[in-house]
DNA sequence: AACTTTTGGTTAAACGTTTAACTAAAACTA
DNA sequence: TAGTTTTAGTTAAACGTTTAACCAAAAGTT
């Protein structure tokens, strides 16, 4: 008994018992407990390096976990401890700098923590978003970090993640009735300091192609674009500030509406990169000189802002900020034992990229 | 006994019970069981729509699983069950159109089988790899789905879940030597197409700016360009033929690299769009003119081929149908009681969208 | 020496399902 | 009517961990 942890003695047991389970697949740890003639949950103390149990005894039992190519059931252990160390990660669409940027920053914080996520997408659909929360929850996910849907309005599949107490994260597109921690960028200041910029750059008559002013973020973008025109004395006029689905394509639409104007506007500021694109294409088949006739200014700081011509002015949303921001806010309540979600907001102070497109004077 | 299903005694029994079972958080499929005096086992085949159920029972389960907001613990049937349900997905990147697309279609098609997928990136990095596989290994994943970095080039982690009888699906990037099943494009072809399509342009001097050999794809395009030149009586010209990770960053050295040739190319193939966004922005420095001096074509039709001026040609990689032959793939494993993976490949004809870059003649 | 504390474990139950094996009652059969 | 089949369940074990409660032996204390 006294040799049974020698190594020579050790590995004749262990051939022995290769052998015997060589027919089953997988290494549980009652193997382990076999070889050594120890019981399952010392083996399972010895793993997860329990006080308890003897240096020599937690060295054997990593010698032989190895050699058997033991790989914990993490099903098993998450049933037993009630927790699944998975988080859930809804976002529109991965495709786009923004999220993925966001995503591997989340990802980042959270697997230092022995967490991993589930990424699932929207595609800016309801029904497909309240399915990812239904398959999140199945999953027995331990938070959700979620930016919504463009159409979402109704907030009752996240009331029930809440009712479930499952920590709720929301970011940048987020919604202040839930009552739940927000991660975003002070959208009401960006259309400030956008307008501010333009201003400066001697603009005159400057547009805004929004987003639905039910969307929260979209909806202070445009409060603020009103009160800095107020701010610089610039009248507000109606047929300069649109409401847009800001797709690339709708960004086409609105741009050419805005074209067929009697009195153009100077300067066109959109809610979006991606319907910015389609502003600049269409400018350019109209021969349009950017900045000159028409400065153009977009928001999401997308990579290829910078790729097009004329590259694009635009606001940087601090995405791996945000991503580790959302990250640490959902650890914060792991070491909590009670979830008591509140309003809590993070607001970063977003930074205008100027580029080409917006700058006249230099 | 024969009134136990009769709604108004149900609600009785059902308030009764939530009262008791308020306190703790979710409900079970013994709640139910107790709610309606019945074992268990039959709650689980009710929910599972056993045979041996009577539709009577099944529907007032039913009922009472709805209003007790029933949750089924995925963990606990997976567990039971020795099946997660649950697909990895392994990719350099999401924030490519190709990798994010193909993961869409993936998603798309195990949904309806039941399935759900964890997405994990690798950023190129071996390690990253390695720890994305014990990560979803970890979680008990039913089967992998991969494209691999960069970098890969030792394939022991691959093996590790081939050992564990894991199906795992290669994509894009894959390796013969794992003998498994893969899902790509024909690219020794796909160099064909671009070669020829520049000839017939009258394109006499054409470079390529391949990745590196030892991946397999990029190897498999640098033969296709080297017997493609062959083919149309083009010499080899070593200092035409470039190895590069084909970044945006290196997409422009190398380029520049070209420019200083005394004899310069007329025309360009970058295997990688990204890449040749890089050497687009060389080129329209040095003022080149795009197509007529030197012509290019970059490879994977990513949306801002389409934006940057001039548009780049591109090669179409069918993403959507990878991602859903990846995904049929891994389900005939499900139907089948033992894994025995071969090299099984499925090749699709890539395409070539031509755009203003090369488009001379015309 | 008699007690107490520490060390290094063991035992058994639990997590929430599923499922093989069993069974009582009802319905059918000859 | 006795025997067989069908229906609609029940019971109990199992999946692989973790953990509360227990305990024997060794070490320390007075």
């Amino acid at each position: 008994m006294i040799q049974l942890f020698n190594t020579v003695y050790l590995l004749k047991r262990l051939s022995k018992y290769i052998k015997k389970i060589n027919i089953k697949k997988k290494t549980t740890i009652k193997d382990i407990a076999n070889v050594l003639n120890i019981s399952a949950a010392a083996v399972s103390k010895a793993l997860n390096d329990d006080s308890r149990i003897s240096k020599k005894t937690k060295k054997a039992v990593k010698q032989v976990a190895k050699n058997l190519n033991y790989q914990p059931n993490h099903l098993a252990s998450a049933l037993r401890k009630g927790k699944s160390n998975l988080v859930g990660v809804i976002v529109p669409r991965t495709n786009s700098n923004f999220f993925s940027s966001v995503i591997q920053n989340i990802e980042q914080v959270l697997n230092k923590e022995g967490y991993n996520i589930i990424i699932t997408q929207s595609n800016e659909s309801y029904k497909k978003e309240c399915d990812n929360i239904d398959t999140l929850l199945f999953t027995q996910v331990d938070g959700i970090i979620a930016s919504m849907a463009n159409e979402t309005t109704n907030l009752e599949y996240y009331e029930k993640v809440k009712a479930k107490g499952i920590p709720l994260i929301l970011f940048d597109r987020g919604e202040n009735d839930l009552n739940v921690d927000y991660i975003g960028i002070n959208d009401y200041d960006s259309s400030h300091v956008i307008v501010e910029h333009l201003v400066n750059q001697g603009r005159k008559r400057i547009a805004h192609i929004g987003g639905y002013k039910r969307t929260r973020i979209f909806n202070n973008r445009i409060r603020g674009y009103i009160d800095a025109l107020k701010k610089h004395n610039l009248p507000l006029d109606n047929e300069l500030l649109i409401e847009s689905s800001l797709t690339t394509e709708d960004g086409k639409e609105k741009m050419a509406q805005l074209l067929k104007l009697k009195n153009r506007p100077d300067a066109v500021y959109v809610a979006s990169d991606y319907a910015a694109l389609g502003a600049l294409q269409v400018l350019n088949e109209h021969q349009i000189k950017i900045p000159e006739d028409i400065a153009l200014v977009g928001f999401g700081d997308e990579p290829f802002t910078a790729m097009v011509t004329p590259t694009i002015s635009s606001i940087n949303q601090h995405s791996a900020e945000i991503g580790k921001q959302a990250a640490l806010t959902f650890l914060s309540y792991t070491k909590k034992k009670t979830i008591e979600q509140t309003l809590n907001k993070i607001i970063l102070d977003a930074e205008l990229i100027v580029r080409e497109s917006s700058n006249i004077i230099n």
